[in-house]
DNA sequence: ACATCATTCAAGAGATAGTTTGAACGTATA
DNA sequence: TATACGTTCAAACTATCTCTTGAATGATGT
């Protein structure tokens, strides 16, 4: 039997060791200009926006992982990526990424498309228009990032329920549909769907860390 | 709002979510068994070791980055791979690991080193050589996990009824066996046991989810 | 209703990671 | 030798992550 328990547990760990190594935002920044070729601390420092210092730690914490291989080029420091096998993991990572993240897929498929046009609803008095009856909030993010957080009024609509609930609305009402907030694309494609429905639709303006930033009231539960 | 300063550093974040999902050991444990099928919580918990409120956030996490779904059964909850990707995501990030990690060489070496240091035997076309009976296919995985999908043709030999069922082979076919995995040492188990009874056995390359992630047929029951 | 079991939640202590700051190190040019 | 510049180091603060504990939730069976 595996009486691997010890060494494999050993593996485990630097699997999420190199997984940790991709964990940070800069990091995956750095490895991508990377992918394109040589570089120094100053110039991916320039590139990112990072500190001297801080894209320094970064990279060596690229390296300890063994992602980076670097050498000494006069009074420069080059970068480079230590195999070509991290270009793959990145695109299989980016894959994946797309495959489970409506934000990612959604970002980069319909970007562009024009769908949003229109003039997004502002934050003020929407509060007191939803429970007035005016209009109708929903918030078409998966149930559990509603439970940890909503706009008071709002009804948890995830973006794949929305085609087999469109007869709970009024279609004399109109109706609001907000999201995460500045990248997240699930509320324009929700209020494309309800106006080819026959709805009148629009979205909020930003999303719902916006909204908590703001200081307005969040319901919960 | 969705309109952004700047897409590409959201797409990073996004990618940087996923890494850092994968950047604990526990959790690529957990991602490992699921790799098998669905589970519960109070099973990965037994067979991990955690605590089930540990293992219960360290699912949570992963389902979050959108790695897993869960279900509910009865009094139990199980999650599952949300997408069969997510093995050939785990098979690159091993192949970076063990590229460019040296302490995963050793640790390879050192296991498979004497036992089985002969090339295991490829995916392609083992089912029409099993099925011409040019070899015996054997999985001594747990008969639980033989019955949620095997190799067809396969013959269920959980390790620990290996010795006693040696009766049934032919020592003129070759025996190929397979187990879990890259790090699942009961395929070499049974070769060695095997080949010191005197059969001529090998193991398969990789295991059953990469089978299954290669789209080849599964049987089960 | 009640008890039971699997799971999740909530809160707190302890550990780890990220960023900034200023100083130290190495290499090149004056 | 002295100076400039790219890079790294060290320390400090803050934020985030991990794990444990004990209670709350949800489904099942008596």
């Amino acid at each position: 039997m595996c009486k691997s328990t010890d060494p494999k547990r050993a593996l485990f760990a630097e699997l999420a060791a190199v997984a940790r190594a991709l964990g940070h935002e800069h990091r995956v920044e750095l490895l991508e200009h990377l992918a394109q070729g040589e570089r120094s601390v100053e110039a991916l420092a320039r590139l990112t926006g990072l500190s001297m210092a801080n894209a320094s730690q970064h990279l060596q914490q690229l390296r300890r992982a063994g992602l980076l291989d670097a050498r000494r080029d006069g009074k420069f420091v080059l970068y480079r990526l230590a195999d070509d096998g991290i270009v793959q993991l990145m695109s299989v990572l980016r894959q994946t990424a797309e495959r489970n993240i409506a934000t990612v897929g959604m970002l980069l498929a319909r970007y562009f498309d024009g769908r949003d046009g229109l003039d997004p609803v502002g934050r003020t008095d929407l509060v007191e228009r939803a429970q007035a009856g005016l209009v109708t909030v929903i918030d078409v993010r998966p149930r559990e990032e509603f439970d940890l957080g909503h706009v008071p009024g709002a009804v948890s609509i995830p973006l794949e329920e929305l085609d087999a609930r469109l007869a709970e609305f009024d279609p004399a009402t109109e109706i609001v549909a907000y999201c995460r907030g500045a990248y997240c694309l699930l509320a324009v494609e929700a209020v494309a769907r309800l106006r080819a429905s026959g709805f009148s639709a629009r979205r909020m303006e930003d999303g719902m860390p916006e909204w908590r930033a703001a200081g307005l009231p969040v319901a919960s539960g």
